[in-house]
DNA sequence: TTAGGTGTTTTGAC
DNA sequence: TGTCAAAACACCTA
């Protein structure tokens, strides 16, 4: 799921592959994938070329430039929704399926944007604090520092694990990042704000660094992760483990991970670990 | 008013 | 073939 650590991999990918190359069309599938009129993408950026990004929390930003209208700054925004992805490919033989919204560059190579579920969404905006302020994105995971995140928790009142999962709480934190936190800071997925200790935050801000670091030094590819990391109790697809049975138990205490469901999301946490 | 909670959207995988 | 998963947003309630 594209949650800050893969954004993060995607926007090194888009910065190595698809930069200073102008922009000869844009294919669109299904207008609904679009935040800004098909037309108006198309006139914007045709000539075009990507100049460099940005990313804050799952949001990613590209700048844009031209011969055209040089002074004009063009920001492409990209959301990746929970199965979006980018590949870059030359061939139409290599195109990659689900690419629903393809840059076809002037050099002859593409940029797909894969989207299997629609979820997706991509669009220009006119400068990237604005566009923050509007859809209330918080500071992001990898630079919010405890005593913002401490405040941003503090003025709720709600179970932890929704408000955590929450962008204007802070950016980038997704269903299972926020169960991985959890359980590396032995926080109960359904413990009241209003009943976290300072030392709870403190341990919530170390884990998402940790959860954050750690993601992205691996690629996102989780079954890289740490063993210590309760997202192998999830039933991945390319689980490294061929006990299926193994690894439904904490990794710490050996108790079996509880399965239940908190702000309507699937929710893994050890019943031992995390006390309410 | 608005924070917090719930329902809807969307499609492919199994 | 039906069920499930997910993020963001519309909508509802107190």
């Amino acid at each position: 799921m594209p949650e800050l650590p893969e954004v993060e991999i995607y926007r090194l990918y888009l910065e190595s592959s698809s930069l200073h190359q102008p922009v000869e069309d844009i294919e669109v599938e299904d207008p609904k994938l679009l935040t800004t009129p098909f037309a108006t993408l198309q006139e914007a950026l045709k000539g075009r070329w990507f100049t460099g990004t940005e990313r804050v929390g799952k949001n990613l930003f590209v700048f844009t430039d031209g011969p055209d209208h040089p002074e004009q700054p063009l920001i492409l925004h990209m959301h990746f929704g929970m199965t979006g992805d980018l590949e870059y490919y030359h061939s139409s033989l290599d195109r990659p399926k689900y690419a629903r919204i393809v840059f076809h560059f002037r050099n002859g190579f593409n940029l797909g944007f894969i989207c299997p579920r629609k979820f997706e969404r991509i669009g220009l905006i006119d400068d990237i604090p604005t566009y923050l302020k509007r859809k209330k994105i918080g500071k992001d995971g990898l630079i919010i520092s405890l005593s913002e995140l401490d405040s941003q928790i503090r003025r709720k009142k709600a179970f932890i694990k929704p408000v955590l999962m929450d962008q204007s709480t802070v950016a980038g934190l997704g269903n299972w990042i926020v169960d991985e936190v959890l359980f590396q800071a032995r926080v109960h997925p359904e413990k009241r704000t209003e009943n976290l200790t300072d030392d709870d935050i403190k341990r919530l801000h170390d884990a998402i660094q940790l959860v954050l670091t750690i993601a992205i030094r691996h690629e996102a590819q989780y079954r890289d992760f740490p063993i210590h990391f309760l997202i192998h109790v999830r039933e991945w697809d390319n689980s490294p483990y061929d006990d299926v049975e193994a690894h439904k138990f904490c990794p710490r205490c050996g108790t079996r991970i509880a399965k239940s469901e908190v702000g309507g999301r699937t929710t893994y946490y050890c019943p031992n670990d995390q006390r309410l």
